[in-house]
DNA sequence: ACCTGAACACCGTTCAAGT
DNA sequence: ACCTGAACACCGTTCAAGT
């Protein structure tokens, strides 16, 4: 993550510069997320003043587009999933960016916050797209199935680390009304286990089967 | 939404109420999204000190809370898609929540804030629920089938109103490395025209019959 | 009972000043 | 050249005081 040579002199940790303030800001929100990143803080865990950031970022949002650079760096430097069926290409490919992601929850809020994905996130839709193409797709479909596969991921990822959302309101409404959800009621009674990642791998399969095998 | 009843004495509307400040904080999120709402704004709306709203509202968070109920109890009055076919009919129900939801933006950013769904959205859950086991899924099956029906949906709505990221990194990428990426040069340059809701039909529909049809 | 002014503990960022 | 203190224009919320 980004370079921090010593160079052995100045306070702690030699002078100020981009890489050292990305390497604070990924540590702060590793810890404490997104939402709670500050250049005040980032100076603070550095041991400067809030002002000096300045110099080496633009502003905040550049400072998150820097962390999510370093990651998908991080990330294309892995080896994009081969195998001789396309279909299956394409859900390894979205497992693969599913844990990546998924093991650094941080890096959701701060693509929705820039509203930017880094340019190195581009392999891997170059990978799917040439997938989707050798199982036959055209142009349209092709777009529709891609895209189809990063919202999954994205609203997989966004809702994952809470528990369901449904089952959670059902439980809280339960206590007070009867139980005029008799589904609702049956599932949350046997409430099977289901982790946020068999969830997404079930889905992820389902979309792109639905999608290369059409009814 | 929320009563609004004119008593009309005081000021221009009357005494303070939790209708009148949900009334006002609509307005405000309707117009400048979640992010710029703020407690002192939504009193400068009405026209009184941002202290006064404590008296109605817990905190920020409970107001944000209060739009959202009050948009659930509006889909609620809704009549859900009947019909013959329960697959359709899932499918149908997803689209129905997908365009109220479209038609609010702010309530994604909403539900994301808070972290929460209002009990008015059971109804539609237990509406899904029936329809997959009626077609034949067991707990298990159908509890991964609604997660993702609804993973599917905000990933659509939390990505759907920026343009696909992929293909806007892609073009500002593309400008300057010459063309690395052969296959989403060839998307690029077809760029079929699939508006937000196409791609969420596509999808939704595929990942339906995916779980519904297995391979 | 209902409302609010002043204040506290925060933000991101600008700008003029320091070394 | 590089750093920073003071300041500006904001936040949500508490608390003691007003009517």
């Amino acid at each position: 993550m980004s370079s921090e040579r010593r160079v052995g002199r100045v306070g702690k940790a030699g002078p100020l510069s981009r890489g050292r303030i990305l390497a604070a800001a990924l540590r702060l929100v590793e810890r404490d997320g997104v939402e709670r990143l500050t250049m005040r803080g980032v100076a603070e865990e550095i041991g400067t003043s809030p002002m000096s950031l300045y110099r080496h970022v633009a502003d905040k949002r550049s400072l998150l587009i820097g962390l999510l650079e370093d990651l998908a760096a991080q990330v294309s430097r892995q080896p994009l999933p081969a195998g001789p069926d396309p279909a299956q290409r394409v859900v390894d490919t979205a497992v693969q960016a599913y844990d990546v992601l998924a093991a650094n929850p941080w890096s959701v809020q701060a693509v929705l916050s820039v509203a930017e994905l880094p340019p190195s996130a581009l392999p891997i839709s170059e990978h799917v797209f040439a997938a989707l193409r050798e199982a036959g797709l055209d142009d349209e479909a092709a777009v529709l199935a891609h895209s189809a596969m990063w919202r999954f991921v994205w609203g997989q990822l966004m809702f994952g680390h809470f528990d369901d959302l449904t089952l959670v309101a059902y439980r809280r409404q339960g206590a007070e009304a009867g139980s005029e959800y008799t589904e609702l009621a049956k599932v949350a009674a046997s409430a099977p286990a289901v982790t946020p990642r068999d969830a997404f791998l079930a889905g992820v399969a389902a979309l792109v089967h639905g999608f290369l095998r059409p009814a």
